[in-house]
DNA sequence: GAATATATGGACCACCGATCCGGATAGTCA
DNA sequence: TGACTATCCGGATCGGTGGTCCATATATTC
């Protein structure tokens, strides 16, 4: 890649980053184009489609997710390890107002550029999943699949503005669910 | 009302069911008003937002809603009363994808034109689980909002393509944490 | 310094919801 | 019946969206 190529695609991820955080994932790309000097047309070259762009933005995340999991597999109760990284998860959600939409897109579309990172996700989760069930401290006729769908149910409360006060609470009532043997 | 007016009104309607029935709330109003042979403007003029055309095409159902609501206040016990009339929620809102997004805004926004339907729904949530809590059959640390925002995360999956599949299987998890005292 | 490969962004396109306003028409009254 | 008026209609237009094309500018190589 052209040196002023990666300067432009470094930058327009670092505005990307401010706008998306203040304005949701559903910011106009055209504005964070012009946010960044830049045409749309440039923006579009770097990052093809709105999810290559959050792709690109978010994987660290994912990353540090799905590290924090591995983390916890090791270490405390297996319930408490699987309900402390299902607060991460829901919590981590919120600094991106409507990624929850395109992860459960994402998730089954093998062509999305989040698809990778969303299947990473479940698979962490289901090893803590699976660790508390054999623990016979989660209830057996979950998966992992279930558990994403759970987050992302749980994280969508917390992205609808009138919803979101009951999404801690609510949090604990399906948390509880989980738990039940 | 002027007799046209009422006639393209009507037949606005009619088409406006069949075409969100197929495509979802989100379907263009441009297109909406063009197969009804009709102006986008004239569409806009009776229904000055998507709400409001939302709201004149369902809010037969939600009555249907309430009012299936009340027969249940009366009959069978009122944690099987309670666990019914959600499914029906769940399952009305499968015929109308992406409406729970709406649903979610309206419930706080006094000026949508949903509003006065979500809050009549919820104040039927509310009774029913009262009722259930009464009895000691429901746990008594939540109250309708939160009922309302449970019936609305588990239509919201069942409207995500990659995870409608476990919507069924989701929502008794969730009830059965509804039930648990 | 010239040649070449690559990156750029303005000018488009089709679509969206929204608004304006001149023309068509239904309902009314003489 | 005929004319008048209040109402309704929809094409044209506006600013916005994501997406594409291509002449121009520029970084890199020789």
């Amino acid at each position: 890649m052209r040196a002023d190529a990666r300067k432009n695609r470094d930058h327009l991820l670092s505005v990307a980053g401010t706008v998306i955080a203040e304005q949701g994932v559903e910011a106009s790309l055209r504005d964070i184009a012009r946010k960044a000097g830049v045409g749309l047309a440039t923006l579009l070259r770097h990052f093809p489609t709105r999810e290559a762009l959050l792709e690109a933005l978010l994987h660290t995340s994912f990353d540090e997710l799905t590290a924090r999991a591995g983390e916890l597999e090791t270490s405390g109760s297996p319930e408490d390890a699987l309900v402390s990284w299902l607060r991460d998860c829901v919590a981590w959600t919120t600094e991106y107002r409507g990624v929850t939409v395109l992860m459960a897109a994402a998730i089954e579309d093998t062509e999305s550029a989040l698809h990778a990172s969303c299947v990473t996700l479940r698979a962490a989760g289901t090893r803590l999943l699976t660790r508390a069930q054999d623990a016979g401290t989660a209830r057996t006729d979950i998966d992992g699949t279930d558990l994403f769908a759970l987050i992302a149910a749980l994280a969508w409360l917390g992205d609808q503005p009138a919803l979101a006060p009951r999404a801690d609470h609510l949090f604990d009532v399906v948390a509880s669910a989980i738990l039940a043997k």
